[in-house]
DNA sequence: CATAGATAGTTTAGATGTCAATAATATATT
DNA sequence: AATATATTATTGACATCTAAACTATCTATG
């Protein structure tokens, strides 16, 4: 009893800051959702996708996109319906393989990504201006070891359904 | 220029760190709903709608359950259809204004959450347990004062524009 | 009281997200 | 070669989310 009320508390420390993290993501979410939409009358979710795209000239599968960005494939492919419809990117044949596609952006989409990116980055830097740099990055190390956590637990609850 | 660059590479810093808070909180987050599916049936803004709901046993008005939860009314309202439904929560008039409506937990309501909630905290101590206590509390207290800092350039931009 | 404006909640249209099923193609195995 | 299995992308059904319009009600002010 003494123990599992211990636990109990220890969880407590554990939820608060979840909780905190997901406030804060919210926020800084919002903010920047609200933005695109006002001053690029576009979406976060389109925005990803070309930031993914901007890095990899020769462009990325849908498969590959869909890993990067955390979402499923028939999400992918809806975003890159409405962002092909609007000239950003283009579907382009794989050699050798004729069931994949690689999307790329395409120079327009490049010229609007350019804008839109500097802008996003004074905006991130905006709402993360509260803290010092060393602050900031205490915190990009702690959440590096937050990430790996996760990841390692991820793939082993996968190991032990194999 | 000189001063262009070093802007670049500060913000920089900040964008990094961004992508990271998102890519943790991604992570845990779909642990937690592909678990509360597979185990309760049930979806995370159901959960999160009951968590605001259990602490308050009077009930809560559907704009101030919106406003907790960081979404749109509207989104109050389906989720709210849903659950309602489901025999999990109810509405109940208030007394002395007819517009509003009070939600509340049900009994069956209570029960539900109460197995859910328990085993969410063991979910996030897990996906938190690569933390120490010390790095924990570090990260609660910066993630503190960054929502601090974003709430505050909220309020500001928003007097601005008024 | 009357009416203007504010507030509470819902509805609608549309974007984003999931999961599961499908079609087309590739690969492996016999 | 023939068949089975895996992989790639799309589709369909549905839940979630937003923004904006709408209905009903409340409140303040003349």
């Amino acid at each position: 009893m003494d123990l599992e009320a211990r636990l109990h508390a220890d969880h407590g420390e554990e939820l608060r800051l979840w909780l905190r993290m997901l406030t804060c993501t919210q926020l800084i979410e919002q903010r920047v959702r609200s933005r695109l939409r006002e001053q690029f009358e576009t979406t976060l979710p389109r925005f990803d996708l070309m930031a993914q795209l901007e890095r990899v000239p020769q462009g990325l599968k849908m498969n590959e996109l869909s890993r990067r960005l955390m979402v499923t494939g028939g999400n992918v492919t809806g975003i890159t319906d409405q962002l092909e419809a609007e000239g950003m990117v283009q579907r382009v044949p794989v050699q050798g393989d004729r069931r994949a596609l690689l999307i790329r952006l395409t120079s327009t989409g490049r010229k609007a990504f350019a804008e839109m990116a500097h802008q996003h980055e004074v905006w991130i830097a905006e709402a993360l201006g509260g803290l010092s740099p060393r602050e900031v990055d205490t915190l990009y190390t702690l959440l590096g070891k937050l990430k790996q956590h996760v990841a390692r637990v991820q793939n082993e609850s996968i190991g032990e359904s194999a």
